[in-house]
RNA sequence: GCUCCCUUCGUCUAGCCCGGUCUAGGACAUCGCCUUUUCACGGCGGUAACAGGGGUUCGAAUCCCCUAGGGAGUGCCA
């Protein structure tokens, strides 16, 4: 068997987003799995849409999530360029090719024309297929004259009037009736090639073997087959693995919220992870492993294994995940995880080799509890909330938490201006003091005292936490507290 | 409308191809208990699913048919 070669082909229109690099890591654990190669290549056919930006940006996603590719547009192969607008002759030259076999046709019909005989075909009960004139082999003529003239026209592709078969890796044999589609455009009266053509022509060319990508093509791949055959070329192995969608049941989109994989690099979420869940989604482990790395997954990797039914995504699983994988990094992983965060949001705090020293300290110690350290230092730390949840209330609502926000407001007022932190043994100090001074112990000591100075009715160990919270910070927090209670 | 695809706990799934070992297994979430002078974390335990209906069979989550629901395609988008 040849050589396996497969491709992830995103168009930049966006951000890559986590159903994208989904099927990135398929492609990719599959190349790794057969010693093939992996090759990225930009379907930018559609300039409108397409930008430059938006291909630096996916790239740069693609490889913080650690999943490099073998040649694409920054890596050089022997099948370049990989970028769809850059292979404008190669598609031109193709499409005569097919025109000369009679396999496509010149299409001069305008939009009004086109729409008008798909409103007459449906009206009619009949599919809305294209029954335009120029399919004709008796218009040929006035088309060559047409094209002389300088009229730009559209390139249609002839689709045989006969069923196909696809054998998917996924889908398993899936049978596509004769008559499913009409002849359709491969490339636009402005000379730019459409997708389902392009990809096509790309696919032979690069030699790809495999194909995997979403099941939104599914339906797509009957016109690919066309183009596979008029082509003369073997079709490669196709693998269309269900989509991912939001908690609604409807395909992922803004507004189920972070849906950009850069949201998760902005949020410190471990790449590792972000890989290892994602592949859960519709692929299961042979021996029902949910934790492993990339690495450890490639000898286990087959085409076998995807579920046919859509996923959703759920990001409380995600953050699992996220967590069992801080469990497993090395003291310097970690330590270096810690410090990306602080370098990256809280340069003033970075500051202090002591901060840096005790924030390493706390997310050492509450990596499981907590898999996204940003947030909780940035709720825990920083962040003075405006109002309370339901439990917090309740805390707020016993006459000790009063007390205990007075006393330490007093106690935090008597600190020097110079001091910005309190240190874990003077915290230690005036916890004891108050807790004699007022006679309270456990839960009303604790989350009197835990809400006055964090503001919140859960977190990491007080001790721990106190060290990192600028002292401003909670008295603010007390303040608040008392001006509740007073009301 | 037409065509294709999908349907196991709330969620991700194992099992399905090669019917009995499935009183359907695991994980997340959830609930309870234990531990911790607090919440969480951790440990232990519990609740929870074969979309519905017909067949075939001694026996069906597994095979066949129908219905319902969901998704995709039907673009000079990808």
């Amino acid at each position: 068997m040849s050589e396996v070669r497969v491709r992830f082909a995103p168009s930049p229109t966006g951000y890559l987003h986590i159903g994208g690099a989904r099927t990135a890591l398929y492609n990719y654990l599959f190349a790794k799995a057969t010693k093939g190669t992996f090759v990225l290549r930009i379907e930018d056919t559609d300039l409108e849409r397409s930008t430059k930006e938006f291909e630096a940006l996916q790239i740069l996603d693609l490889k913080w999530l650690g999943l490099e590719y073998d040649e694409g547009p920054d890596k050089p192969g022997k099948y370049g360029p990989y970028r769809q607008s850059e292979r404008l002759e190669i598609y031109q030259k193709y499409a005569l090719q097919l025109i000369e076999q009679g396999k496509a046709f010149y299409c001069f019909c305008s939009e009004e024309e086109l729409e008008a005989m798909k409103e007459k075909a449906t009206r009619e009960g009949r599919p809305p297929h294209y029954e335009g004139k120029w399919r004709n082999p008796e218009f040929f003529e006035e088309a060559a004259a047409r094209l002389a003239a300088g009229e730009k026209p559209s390139i249609r592709f002839r689709a045989p009037n006969k069923p196909y078969v696809l054998n998917d890796h996924v889908r398993g044999r899936v049978v596509y009736p004769e008559n499913m589609v009409g002849d359709f455009v491969i490339v636009r009266s402005s000379g730019l090639p459409v997708y389902n053509y392009c990809c096509v022509v790309d696919d032979v060319e690069m030699k790809i073997t495999h194909v995997i990508r979403g099941e939104d093509h599914l339906s797509n791949t009957v016109r690919q087959l066309m183009i596979y055959e008029a082509l003369s070329a073997t079709p490669p192995e196709f693998a269309h693995v269900s989509l991912l969608i939001g908690q609604d049941r409807q395909k992922l989109s803004k507004r189920h919220g972070a849906t950009a994989v850069v949201n998760y690099k902005e949020e410190s979420y471990l790449p590792g992870a972000a890989l290892n869940y994602l592949c859960l989604l519709g692929w299961s482990h042979p021996e029902e492993k949910d934790i492993f790395t990339k690495e450890e997954l490639i000898p286990f990797f087959n085409l076998e294994r995807f579920s046919k039914s859509p996923a959703i995504y759920d990001i409380e699983k995600f953050k699992w995940v996220n967590g069992q994988h801080l469990k497993l990094m090395n003291e310097s992983e970690l330590r270096n995880q810690t410090e990306k965060f602080i370098e990256k949001d809280h340069l003033y705090w970075a500051q202090s080799d002591e901060w840096k020293t005790n924030a390493f300290k706390l997310f050492k110690d509450s990596m499981l509890f907590f898999n996204d350290f940003a947030r909780v230092v940035q709720e825990n730390v920083f962040q003075i909330d405006e109002s309370f949840d339901d439990k917090a209330k309740e805390i707020l609502a016993m006459p000790t938490t009063k007390d205990l926000a007075t006393h330490w407001n007093a106690e935090l007022n008597l600190i020097s201006s110079s001091d910005k932190f309190l240190s874990q043994a003077n915290f230690q100090k005036i916890f004891d003091k108050i807790k004699t001074a007022l006679q309270l112990k456990g839960k009303p000591l604790f989350m009197g005292t835990r809400l006055s100075l964090t503001g919140k009715d859960h977190g990491p160990e007080l001790k721990d936490l106190i060290p990192l919270t600028p002292v401003d910070v909670m008295k603010k927090r007390c303040q608040k507290i008392l001006s509740f209670s007073a009301q």
